[in-house]
RNA sequence: GGCCCCGUUGUGUAGCGGCCUAGCACGCCGCCCUCUCAAGGCGGUAGCGCGGGUUCGAAUCCCGUCGGGGCUACCA
């Protein structure tokens, strides 16, 4: 194209950096993985990040993905500069939007010799395929079509009726090195004649990220390693086109425990959409992210801290220190991780951040009152050490939420009293029956019903009274109050239940015994 | 099959010729704390794939070998 957007284009010194996935089902973990590489570098060089849809391939378009890779990546915090939705000067960034824009550059090759048409059927190639392969010969398109009209070709077996594609004409000399900002040095296979344009008119997604890259000024390509054997391709074409071809960052991939590359069907987390699901913050998985092929950063003593934001991490990026070795994508480390940020959180953040999986199991409504707020967010301080994932929550809070004699006994609680349950019970309806659950404080808020208390009645009555060592002692109780053999500490249960609460589930079980 | 990338405890990493009897984090195991479960504290387990070189000296450099992965589509 003789007008490049030259004009246009932005400074040397402000990079542009692009992720460009693909529209064909849920996003893929590996999508917020590139993100987050590739906004960290850009950011840390006050350059811009841009969101491309890659929809050049109709067969596996599903509608509705674009918008869960909006979701997915917003929700990661991972935002874009320019994109579909927010446009920007390179518009449109939607790829079945831009077929126009190709197409000058395929008639240019195909003036030039550098490209050609080929007739030949998807079966004469998969046949051909085949025989390579048995025979032990390299894998590639033999050139058949090279230099013949649609009449000459026609004559041959394997003609296809269809439009034709385009074919690259690799030439012997084709470039096969080049340099990566994370391996050094690097050296790809020799391509064959790879198709750049399809029978339905769409690029193929070689020609496309060229043009694109090119057109939309982008100095730096983060992708995964998957794409190293197909950059002599882009380097060609780019040369071809006179073009100066970027920066090239090749990123380990993402592995399954059986250390193939990560896939929707081995690891239910290489779906975006999983996390949110399963309760993880999206800082947490940010920070996770960072750390796969990634050291954790240094402090001034020299010590290595893993729990860092992603603005600590993109200050401190440098392509060098990424590990080019694939991570297996293991989620112990998230577990804790997830754990570690729960923790951090402020106490009225939490709770709101519990709100959600609440309401999808059907704890609380959608719009809980303000007593229900209240109740949740002295249960929330209770858990908020015990829970890894927000969607632990529940199991937790629910004894909470429900009426005292619609509370179930789990099996494997009462399975776990023993014959002294009922004396236990009746030693603590007696002890806290006597405790005064008036307000006393200025605003009625100081209760003789607190956890302090209600321990102490309990300990005198229960542990001392019958000698009954404390483990054993308060185990009933929590059984009968939360209906499971582990719940948030006792006594502070009891506060927030109240005591008319208390007493009612503790004769409830009682009286089932 | 061909071409390419990669190889430090179970996992993620530090290390870039002597500071390494290989550090850190997670996990796992044990102990402490304790009303359960967590959280927290303390301690422990486990690794340079292998074989040759180079060198006074190698996890670090070179070669080979083995192993894993990726690509090899009118998919990205």
């Amino acid at each position: 194209m003789s007008e490049q957007p030259t004009s246009a284009a932005p400074e040397a010194s402000s990079p542009r950096l692009r992720v460009a996935p693909s529209p064909t089902g849920d996003p893929h973990v590996g999508t917020a993985y590139m993100s987050l590489f590739n906004l960290a570098f850009a950011r840390q060089q006050g350059g811009r990040f841009l969101l491309r849809i890659e929809d050049t391939d109709r067969a596996r378009f599903q509608a509705d993905s674009e918008q869960q890779v909006y979701d997915t990546l917003h929700w990661l915090g991972l935002t874009w500069d320019e994109g579909p939705d927010v446009g920007g000067p390179f518009a449109p960034y939607r790829q079945s939007e831009r077929l126009d824009t190709y197409r000058p550059y395929v008639e240019r090759l195909l003036d030039e010799g550098k490209a050609y048409y080929c007739y030949c059927s998807g079966e004469r190639l998969t046949q051909m395929r085949e025989m390579q392969q048995k025979t032990k010969q390299p894998t590639g398109y033999d050139r058949l079509c090279h230099g013949k009209t649609r009449e000459e070709r026609a004559e041959l077996p394997g003609f296809s009726e269809k439009d034709p594609v385009v074919r690259m004409f690799i030439p012997d000399d084709a470039p096969l090195t080049f340099e990566d900002l994370i391996r050094g040095t690097v050296s790809a296979p020799r391509p064959d004649d790879q198709v750049i344009l399809k029978a339905d008119g769409f690029p193929t997604y070689h020609m496309a990220v060229v043009v694109d890259d090119h057109e939309m000024g982008i100095t730096h390509v983060v992708r995964g390693e998957e794409w190293i054997s197909s950059t002599p391709k882009h380097i060609l074409l780019y040369q071809w086109l006179g073009l100066e071809p970027p920066k090239f960052a090749h990123m380990p991939l993402l592995r399954n425990a059986d250390k193939s590359k990560i896939s929707k069907r081995k690891n239910p987390a290489a779906r975006l959409t999983w996390f949110r699901e399963e309760g993880y913050l999206p800082e947490a998985l940010v920070n996770f992210l960072a750390l796969l092929a990634y050291p954790p950063v240094i402090e001034e003593d020299g010590t290595e801290r893993e729990v860092f934001t992603f603005r600590e991490f993109s200050e401190g990026f440098d392509w060098k220190k990424v590990n080019p070795v694939g991570p297996i994508f293991d989620l112990k480390k998230l577990d804790w991780l997830n754990g570690v940020y729960i923790r951090e959180l402020d106490l009225g953040d939490f709770t709101s951040r519990l709100l959600p999986f609440l309401e999808r199991d059907e704890i609380l409504s959608g719009n809980p009152s303000l007593g229900e707020l209240g109740r949740l967010k002295a249960v929330a301080e209770l858990i908020q050490t015990r829970i890894a994932h927000l969607n632990e929550a529940s199991a937790l809070v629910r004894p909470f939420f429900v009426a005292d004699d619609a509370l179930e006994i789990a099996d494997d609680a009462r399975g776990q009293l023993k014959e002294d349950a009922g004396q236990v019970l009746d030693a603590a309806l007696a002890a806290l029956g006597d405790i005064d659950d008036h307000g006393t404080g200025v605003l009625g808020t100081d209760s003789g019903w607190n956890a302090g208390a209600i321990e102490a009645a309990l300990r005198e009555s229960i542990v001392e009274g019958l000698g009954i060592k404390p483990k054993f002692a308060f185990g009933p109780l929590r059984t009968a109050v939360s209906g499971q053999r582990i719940s948030p500490p006792l006594f502070e249960s009891m506060e927030i239940l109240g005591k008319t609460s208390t007493l009612s589930r503790l004769r409830g079980l009682r009286d089932s015994l």
